[in-house]
RNA sequence: GCCGGUAUCGUCUAGGGGUCAGGACACGUGGUUCUCAGCCACGGGACCGGGGUUCGAAUCCCCGUACCGGUACCA
């Protein structure tokens, strides 16, 4: 099997389009076949080299490497269409010469008008032929005249055309309806129809697999492989991607590019992960699959037929799922720029590294993107017992029934120790629970009010060790200065004495 | 308008002439005797409508309806 993505260099990658090109890469790579990438940048007032370029990146982030393409080339290149423009004008040549394709002196303002009028009347809006049957003679004296012309394709009359679609099945259209396209533009650059159709075929291409929007497209193309001597691919449409309103994916609909996600914190197994469950479902009860196990296991023909809904939520739900069985250390580096988006100036080193590789059990666990680390773990980074007190939901814990009690006893109990791990911290609040008589809620809530300056966040287990494993951090390793538990229970208890306005205990 | 495609819980889907119509996300309730999150358990929730065919239709056929796509010298 040889399978292609060909994504025109007009914007960010969609992830309906990365979706197209996850299903054509899982078939090339569930049956050692080859996927060939393939730069559709015909359309030159759009396409930019920018956009290719940011589309190469998002691909390679997503893990769909190519065979064949732009970047690497290979046996039938140019993998770009706006290098490939004298295949196209041959090949042109070749149905002009053979009567199939003729020269048209149309003006767009022409067509558009005639177009117009043919919907206002209620008849199908399609070229109405004014070229069609020009004699040879007019046709060479207007080309001599040096008068632009394009070259349409003649579709033949009265005939049905037919194709097996792998998701659908037989899809028939009559002919009539169907308006001769254009093949050559003015400006000798190819119409999509006959660029993909020239390019599908030189590059030896088994099976078109791409959006359901084309299906309609499919039949001038197998005019066009007819016309041209060549068997058509196989084809396989696959359905479009939706917003929750169950229009098409848009910009209004939130984020709706690869890098955009990207951006936000998914991670590449993730995304690719999800965007395989809309439309395809693997055999069994598990979703949770590996791309590896994807390509083994994915079929055309249990892809689904209807359009799909993107759904973020679960899209986050399987983030989750990568986020906690990934090495933490990865998920360390990754989580560095988003601390710095935050505020947290990280440049760590190795030590450094190892550190925050540490603290991010306590973060995987509960959150759904890197972009929600930083917020999970900001106490390790910055505490200030004074602004700490001053907090409503801290000032409730200490005012709690015991509140100040325990930190204080905590502030003593901390004051000989060294730094704290686990078992260290478990003693230090035995001792406390012993000394105040406080347990469950009544010990822990003041304890991590004292350490953390918050209410609420990891459970202290994690929490504690990992603020006295940043304060014993060697200095320049490119972590901030983390203020260990020790300095946080002395400062949180003079903190509370000092704190006006607050009633004599 | 014309042509084409599609239709199972809110969403992604499994299934398919007789099933308790299954799973996942989301949601609700409870549990996890340090909180939030997470995790675990339980729960509510669906075959677009109408005709046929049949002992029996969500499943097959027809007709509607809705949605999506195309109808470009965009791709």
């Amino acid at each position: 099997m040889r399978l292609r993505f060909a994504p025109s260099p007009t914007g960010q990658l969609h992830v309906g389009n990365a979706r197209t090109a996850l299903f054509n890469w899982l078939l090339a790579r569930g049956s050692s076949g080859a996927f060939v990438l393939r730069i559709e940048d015909t359309d030159v007032e759009r396409s930019t080299r920018e956009s290719e370029a940011a589309i190469l990146t998002d691909l390679r982030w997503l893990g769909l490497d190519w065979d064949e393409g732009p970047d690497i080339g290979g046996p039938h290149g140019p993998y770009r269409q706006s290098e490939r423009l004298p295949l196209y004008a041959e090949h042109a040549q070749r149905l002009l010469e053979a009567g199939t394709a003729y020269y048209c002196f149309c003006t767009p303002e022409a067509l558009e008008t005639a177009r117009r009028r043919a919907l206002a009347e209620g008849r199908p809006a399609r070229y109405s032929g004014t070229c069609r049957y020009l004699a040879s003679e007019e046709v060479g004296r207007r080309l001599a005249s040096g008068e632009r012309a394009a070259v349409r394709f003649r579709v033949p009359e009265g005939r049905e055309v037919a194709f097996r679609d792998l998701v659908r099945g037989e899809i028939r259209f009559e002919t009539a309806v169907i308006g001769d396209p254009v093949l050559l533009r003015t400006d000798g650059h190819p119409a999509y129809n006959f660029a993909v159709v020239v390019d599908d075929v030189l590059m030896g291409i088994t099976h078109v697999v791409r959006g359901e929007d084309h299906i309609s497209n499919t039949p001038r193309q197998v005019l066009l492989y007819e016309a041209l001597g060549f068997d058509p691919p196989q084809f396989a449409h696959l359905s479009l991607v939706m917003g929750p309103d169950h229009t098409p994916l848009s910009k209004r609909h939130g984020a709706t590019s690869v890098a955009e996600f990207r951006r936000k914190g998914y991670l590449p197994e993730a995304l690719v992960n999800y965007l395989a469950l809309i439309g395809w479902s693997p055999s069994g009860d598990e979703e949770l699959l590996s791309v590896g196990e994807m390509a083994r296991r994915f079929s055309l023909d249990a892809v689904g037929h209807s359009a799909g809904v993107f759904d973020e939520g679960k899209l986050a739900w399987v983030n989750r799922h990568y986020l906690r069985s990934a090495d933490p250390r990865r998920i360390a580096e990754l989580a560095v720029p988003y601390f710095r988006d935050a505020g947290v100036d990280l440049r760590p080193d190795a030590a450094g590294l190892a550190f925050l590789a540490g603290a991010m059990a306590m973060a995987t666990g509960s959150v759904d993107r890197l972009e929600e680390i930083p917020p999970r773990l900001h106490f390790l980074f910055d505490y200030d017992a004074a602004a700490a007190v001053r907090r409503p939901a801290v000032r409730e814990v200490v005012e709690a029934a015991g509140g100040r009690e325990v930190v204080l006893a905590l502030a003593e109990e901390l004051a000989a120790e060294p730094r704290l791990d686990r078992e260290r911290f478990r003693a230090v609040a035995a001792r406390v629970r012993q000394r105040t008589g406080r347990k469950a809620a009544a010990l822990f809530h003041p304890i991590r009010a004292a350490l953390t300056g918050d209410a609420g966040g990891p459970e202290l287990d994690l929490a504690v060790p990992a603020i006295d494993a940043g304060a014993g951090l060697p200095a320049g390793s490119g972590v901030p200065a983390i203020l260990g538990c020790r300095e946080r229970a002395a400062a949180f208890a003079q903190a509370i004495e000092e704190e006006p306005g607050r009633a004599p205990a």
